[in-house]
RNA sequence: UGCCCGAUGGUGUAAUGGUAGCACGGCGGAUUCUGAUUCCGUCUGUCAAGGUUCGAGUCCUUGUCGGGCAGCCA
């Protein structure tokens, strides 16, 4: 599954591992690997380790394995082990048997432990964490030895097994990597191996009460499973000598690390962190809100998996910092669903039309097409009657002349039927709203061209009032303000640059033909955006619809530079 | 005054010593029963200074700017 843009450019990255096969490194074989922390839901940050790790894989022919680091049971938990699996997958992406597991390696890795302390490059240290700190020394100081460095070989295997037994409570000994207090690289500082922490892991249970740490695992287990190239964000690139070196002195498979940097977007945030405080400070209804980069919001959105690899595609790895606008993404959106889409009308803010030359009972059926983009997709009809729906936006009792819409005395073509021109409007004596057009239509213009070869500059959609549906849109726009929601003024929150008008509720008009609309499946309501049937509110009798995207509106464009120049 | 990494248009990303290209975006136009789509045109770039070379975005040196690192998180 290569596409000439995957295949016309490449990234170093791709490179590497094009030079490694080549060179019959590994024979040839290629396998990466994406190593999920299950300790939340995945967003499209996540997406793009993942993407690159399971399309490399595909790309050079090898399988990308689906290893959850469960080093830590403090924080992780099995039901993000299944939303992680479900979120992957639905990316499209098969891990088939290769789905691992850290904790699986907990006898092997304690055993390497055992190994490294007869080495004597390992010990057993008695300082607390706070000490322990403070003998790391700073950035440009370096650290001090522990007392407990040079404990002799028995004594180590003793206390670590001890360790093991449960005979330490918590934090009253760690192991250590015996290497260098005073290397530039924090992370050689003698670097913690094993923690004690009695706590139930989701998998091992009560089996284990010292655990790992990230830095002693994942190596290992790359290396256990013949990772050949373990691909990951930039912020491990410190931890690549020490990587190296637990490799090194266990002798094991020299898997090897590159790191990438991570994606960032405008106007979101990516930080789990900051999401977690969105969700849990009720800024959004959950993890699955719509409004959200997490790819359970997205796909609730209406996003498809599609639209995110190819945007994850588009925008590249390398190694700089980098801020993706989000124009890119909503672009890839309306890429994939222009060509998919299945095409309907629906008025979000409804404004009454009666065609008083229309008669009272009549009713007929008009053919609407599908999808212009795909013929296959058919046609449906679309019932027409006396009294309509149009967009309250179509209509201007003061129209320049660039609106190409309804106003008094001008003339219009309603999307697939006739040609109406309004002659009264209608409005609330008291508030002076206008809220009611009296119009006439064209019988011969039946079908939306006349046998007179008139024109008419503009197209609206319509639904018939007695036909229609009520339903729920619910209309998003982009949740902060700032293009860079995390860089806040000083005394100022991230919280405090969210958009107040991220969410709009309206109650619209949709097409009888939406009656059995199912929920996840997405709609371009013509001429306003890609809409998703929400699959967790939206029910037979009260379809709601989420806003993927609207669609591009040069005329808003328009009317802005017009504003503007007053 | 530590270690590591990076620097190409507004934003991303190519060019592996030989014409700085692509995408998004902006602007302008054509087509259009969606002011959508599509199509065409156009706009803006190699951090700085030295050096190597016939030739440097690319190699070297120095500097500047940006990012990461002091969890018993990953």
């Amino acid at each position: 599954m290569s596409s000439p843009e995957e295949s016309s450019s490449s990234h170093f990255i791709r490179t590497i591992i094009a030079e490694d096969v080549q060179a019959g490194k590994h024979d040839g074989k290629v396998i990466t690997r994406f190593p999920p922390e299950p300790n939340g839901y995945l967003h499209i940050g996540n997406a793009k380790a993942f993407c690159i790790n399971f399309g490399m894989a595909e790309e050079f022919g090898g399988p990308c394995h689906l290893r959850f680091d469960d080093t830590n049971p403090v924080k992780e938990e099995q039901e993000f082990i299944d939303a992680i699996k479900e979120d992957i997958g639905w990316m499209g992406f098969v891990w088939g048997q290769h789905e691992y597991y850290a904790s699986d390696y907990f006898e092997q890795l304690y055993q390497w432990a055992v190994q490294l302390i007869k080495d004597g490059k390992a010990y057993v240290d008695d300082l607390s964490a706070e000490e322990i700190r403070e003998y790391r020394g700073t950035l440009t100081q370096p650290g001090k030895n522990s007392p407990f460095r040079d404990r002799g070989m028995e004594e180590n295997l003793d206390l670590f097994k001890r360790m093991r037994d449960g005979e330490f409570p918590d934090g009253a000994h760690v192991l250590r990597a015996k290497i260098d207090m005073a290397s530039g690289n924090m992370n050689m500082r003698d670097p913690v191996m094993y923690r004690i922490l009695h706590q139930t892991h989701p998998r091992t249970g009560d089996a284990w009460c010292i655990y790992p740490t990230y830095d002693f695992t994942h190596g290992q287990s790359d290396s256990l499973e013949g990772i050949t190239h373990s691909l990951c964000s930039l912020e491990f690139e410190d931890h690549r000598p020490l990587y190296d070196w637990f490799i090194a002195q266990l002798g094991i498979f020299p898997s090897r690390q590159y790191e990438f940097a991570r994606l960032n977007i405008t106007y979101t945030t990516l930080s789990k962190r900051y999401l977690r405080q969105l969700v849990e400070g009720g800024h959004v209804s959950g993890w699955d809100d719509p409004r959200l980069p997490t790819l359970r919001g997205m796909r609730r959105r209406g996003y498809t998996p599609q639209s995110i690899r190819i945007f994850i595609e588009r925008v590249g790895v390398a190694k700089r910092e980098n801020v993706i606008e989000v124009s890119l993404l909503e672009h890839c959106l309306r890429e994939d669903l222009n060509k998919r889409a299945p095409r309907v009308m629906a008025v979000l803010r409804p404004l009454r039309v009666v065609l008083i030359n229309y008669p009272e009972d009549k009713e007929e059926e008009l053919e609407g097409i599908n999808n212009p983009e795909d013929p296959s997709a058919g046609t449906r009809n679309v019932p027409f009657s006396r009294v309509l729906y149009i967009e309250r936006d179509d209509f201007r009792e003061e129209a320049p002349r660039k609106f190409f819409r309804l106003a008094p005395g001008r003339e219009v073509r309603l999307r697939y039927g006739y040609f109406i021109t309004c002659v009264e409007v209608v409005k609330d004596e008291s508030s002076g709203e206008v809220i009611e057009l009296r119009c006439t239509y064209d019988p011969e213009t039946r079908g939306g061209s006349s046998p007179d070869g008139r024109k008419v500059k503009g197209t609206i959609h319509w639904v018939s009032a007695q036909h229609a549906l009520e339903a729920e849109a619910r209309l998003y726009d982009r949740l902060f303000i700032s293009e860079s929601p995390e860089k806040t003024e000083p005394g100022k929150n991230f919280t405090d640059n969210l958009n107040p008008d991220s969410l709009e509720i309206v109650s619209c008009q949709v097409e009888p033909s939406l009656a059995e609309a199912a929920p996840g499946s997405i709609y371009q309501f013509e001429r306003l955006g890609y809409f998703c049937v929400d699959s967790v509110d939206s029910e037979k009798d009260k379809l709601v619809f989420n806003r993927a995207v609207p669609l591009r509106d040069s005329w808003k464009k328009i009317e802005r530079q017009a504003s503007r120049k007053k």
